[in-house]
DNA sequence: CAATTAGTTCAAGTTTTTTTGAACTACGGG
DNA sequence: CCCGTAGTTCAAAAAAACTTGAACTAATTG
């Protein structure tokens, strides 16, 4: 665990005043995201504190259930945001997080959009189909233009993810 | 209103199985966006739709509350994702879509990125602050250096959001 | 102006998402 | 092998987010 000696900890949290400050930042940032609380709580511990933590460190420290950080931390380890720590002997895993933003927003990107952007490209398919059924003529192609610019919105964004992740990535 | 008189709709919904789907597709897509359901619904509804539709229409082709619609055609409107159809001089306001990615983006950006971007610089400084005050020499470098990291991925944000822009609007 | 209808507001209700915790599996040392 | 601890799972509880609906304001029109 090893909490920063040099600032107390408050009652309520077991975190010192930074940590908590900085627990409280990735907690909205994560929100922004729309990731569940819990990851940018033990991210957040992660990320300033000097050294590795368990999960049972982070049980203690941030006050959340054993269940939470199990799920946090595997949520976490496929985005790959954590790592485990490597060279402890001992029995239980320490984590550290990922601080270079390339990892993290390729990790973003691969897990939480591209998904949703190739099911959709499928889903257009779809759509285009039941629109080209529409028997009145002015409305069809009213129907396949609009779809065709959903098409080219997937298009563009498909194009964007590559150049984000050259920009963001070192 | 205007239902495209060549497809049926179905009983529970009022839209016809294309609307349907399109609607979901939006509902979907504004998900991932982190904006609520009502929001996909309603806007897409309107992107599938033919001509303009008020308030009223929108509550009943797509069974939600007035509240609802309401809200969701504001927060719409604040997104320059929709606009009050111009030339109608009956006395309720009539709405179509942005449909160019455009405004959509940056909308999007203006308010839903942008402000925590802003707001997190902010509360960067004060975390500094307090890491600035870690009487330990090692401790308080490090911190410094973690609170460095996270300046420096909110500038790469910053710097990224217009390129975003200008690739995804035209 | 009174009546009618368009649209807004917000407290209460509903739904969805997240968290908890207890039961479980798995591993490692004595 | 058996005990103790690390970590996972998932049904139920809690919290958060969204939607509803009724009361309201505002604006138009006969």
């Amino acid at each position: 665990m090893d909490l920063p000696s040099t600032q107390a900890e408050t009652e309520t949290t077991g975190l010192t005043p930074l940590q908590e400050q900085v627990v409280g930042y990735f907690v909205d940032l994560v929100r922004v995201l729309g990731l569940p609380r819990s990851l940018g709580e033990i991210y957040g511990l992660l990320f300033i504190n000097p050294d590795p933590l368990s999960l049972d460190d982070l049980v203690r420290l941030l006050g959340i259930s054993k269940g939470s950080a199990s799920q946090g931390l595997r949520t976490l380890r496929t985005l790959g945001a954590v790592k485990e720590a490597d060279g402890n002997g001992d029995r239980r895993t320490y984590y550290q997080p990922s601080v270079e933003l390339k990892p993290l927003v390729g990790g973003f990107i691969r897990e939480q959009v591209r998904p949703h952007l190739d099911s959709g490209k499928s889903k257009l398919r779809i759509l285009e189909e039941i629109a080209d059924k529409t028997s009145d003529h002015e409305d069809r192609e009213f129907f396949l233009d609009r779809i065709n610019r959903l098409d080219s919105w997937m298009k563009r964004g498909g194009q964007v993810l590559p150049v984000l992740k050259k920009m963001l990535g070192q």
